[in-house]
DNA sequence: TCAGTTTATCTTGAAGTCAAGATAATGCCT
DNA sequence: AGGCATTATCTTGACTTCAAGATAAACTGA
């Protein structure tokens, strides 16, 4: 009788509770797949970008600009905060989109230690033509799912995001 | 009447809903969520890791060589299958495994091109003194879930990972 | 006022990853 | 046997990220 792997993720499973019997690898049928789900979307998501000449950081920048609606300006610090990534990370990430002519540094007027990034003309309409690309993209990777499945899981996972960044997180 | 945000990715999506009311953005509400959770979830257990002298990429390598079995030997390129990384990223994973002394390189009998990687009693002995932290961190994790929503949870995620790898993946 | 502390951002150096190409052995086909 | 395509792995160079520390401006309390 041959076992019915349905994923890879029950793979790793089966060999661990052949390997290991004595632990209890119950929790890793769940993180195992957010990550495995995390690699695949991050990977469909990242060809995307590229044919809009942006990768998933400088599409995490530009959108969260965006979407903070007019002036589309945000300091470093709130952008380091929504995203996720450190102060190194932001400063290189804000480098290279101003190399690109898609955001500029203007000095916060209020702060004389900070500054403001604010999208340029460029960086609106590169973020605004990849928008729609990136939806469909997304669309694509979720209609994989039934209505119904979808939202039991969108549910769930929005029920463990927000114990989770209660406990850990911002 | 002050909206009820429960999680960072409703924040977003609010975000986007007002300043573009024209975009369908329901698939962001799952895509979202993967994402943002793979990053607590890794975040959390790359803590655990470092207390044994891993990161993420070195725990991978030795988890797969140990859960395959005894002689605890695999080639580079069934590693490179099983992780979701290019050949590259496994060769310098692999050098530093090596220098550190737990795993070797040891020619491959049967193909003169290639090598096998195989665990030193040293890679072995540390892959399995961090198993039992690795799961009791992944169990603190998944705990804060009830038992019917994280195994409600883990069927939705075992069904939308199994329809991703097959249209998608390996 | 003004010295000490805090905050905002940048800099530096080390590490991990990838894409593309190089190298070398294998397998196939005649 | 011999040549050609394939396969397995490594190399190279560029890019992204992070942790830790540096810099400069703003606050704070006496």
């Amino acid at each position: 009788m041959k076992k019915n792997h349905m994923d890879h993720v029950d793979t790793i499973i089966a060999q661990w509770a052949r390997e290991r019997p004595d632990l209890d690898i119950t929790p890793m049928a769940l993180v195992g797949r957010v990550l495995r789900l995390n690699a695949y979307l991050t990977r469909e998501m990242g060809k995307t970008f590229a044919n809009h000449g942006l990768n998933m950081a400088s599409f995490d920048v530009l959108a969260t600009l965006r979407r903070s609606g007019p002036p589309y300006s945000l300091s470093p610090g709130v952008l380091i905060d929504m995203t996720m990534v450190t102060s190194g990370t932001m400063t290189n990430r804000i480098d290279q989109l101003v190399k690109a002519g898609l955001v500029e540094r203007v000095k916060n007027p209020e702060d004389g230690r900070g500054f403001l990034i604010s999208l340029t003309p460029k960086g609106g309409a590169v973020i605004d033509g990849t928008l729609a690309d990136h939806i469909a993209t997304q669309a694509r990777l979720t209609d994989l799912l039934s209505d119904d499945d979808r939202q039991a899981l969108t549910g769930l996972m929005a029920a463990y995001l927000t114990k989770i960044e209660a406990d850990f997180g911002l």
